[in-house]
DNA sequence: TCTTTTATTGAGACGGTTTATCAATTTCAA
DNA sequence: TTGAAATTGATAAACCGTCTCAATAAAAGA
């Protein structure tokens, strides 16, 4: 009956090789940020508010960075907040970003990644990650 | 003797069409800044110290910001601080940054921005800016 | 030049976001 | 079931950048 099931097993794998404990806290967030494409932590906050009041904010923060260092989420930056971006069943992405509306559209280009590579090759280094976001108005906004 | 005689024609240019003024603070800043390729507020602030003791942090944030807007700065956001790039005598490019060293590197790449301008019309978009930052090791800091 | 208007400055208060602290509680392996 | 160790929630603190406002400086006008 439980959700999840795949993506809750990354988490407690996770848990299982730092010596960290599976929470019902844990479990709460996880729910509920798998049901996200990207979520700042203050809306998770307000958003669990309901199912339990006395989850601190501080806890959801936490969390949230937990996810990031299993692999299940990867922070942005696209505004003031960070945004925490849901990475659990697709891979690598970057980000097309409405200035006029604030959608959000995700994409992959192996092209552009392979002439990053290239760059960075060319200079000496080597990439570990790399963030690439572009920035316009989609087509409802223009007009 | 006064040097970056034609920066100083732009910043005058932007100030007049604003009904700004040109004063001792904003001149000494400029002077300063053009002698960087990247560098935050509060470097700026430490490194003016000795100058003048009384210039204030909000004046120099202040004014970086006024040289973005007069075009000879760029706001960019690497770390935890913004860094403001200056591109008074250069144009658009992105960066490779060693996060072993901090090490930053400049590019500019045409291919890259033809295809994210593909990759945005292909969503819909018309881009505005982008920002590409490339994160990894440079060659001395990968042994 | 002298006067008047208007923008700028510096000091510090303030605001928003995220992390640190710590006593109480929960987890989980033995 | 027990006890060591991790986690939680409340809140303080850190951090970065902007705002406020009285004093000052710049430039436009007479
Ligand atoms: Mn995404
Ligand atoms: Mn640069
Ligand atoms: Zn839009
Ligand atoms: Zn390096």
């Amino acid at each position: 009956m439980s959700k999840h099931v795949k993506e809750m097993g990354v988490l407690k794998e996770h848990l299982g090789k730092h010596q960290l404990k599976f929470t019902r806290q844990r479990e709460l967030i996880l729910d509920a940020f798998l049901k996200q494409e990207h979520i700042t932590a203050e809306e998770m906050y307000h958003q669990l508010a309901r199912k339990d009041p006395h989850l601190g904010l501080a806890t959801i923060y936490r969390t949230l960075n937990l996810f990031c260092e299993a692999g299940l989420a990867q922070a942005r930056h696209f505004g003031t907040q960070t945004q925490y971006d849901n990475i659990s069943h697709k891979g690598h992405h970057d980000h097309l970003i409405c200035t006029g509306c604030g959608k959000i559209v995700e994409f992959e280009n192996c092209d552009i990644e392979r002439l990053q590579e290239e760059v960075a090759s060319r200079n000496g280094f080597t990439i570990h990650t790399h963030r690439l976001e572009l920035y316009g108005l989609c087509s409802p906004c223009r007009r």
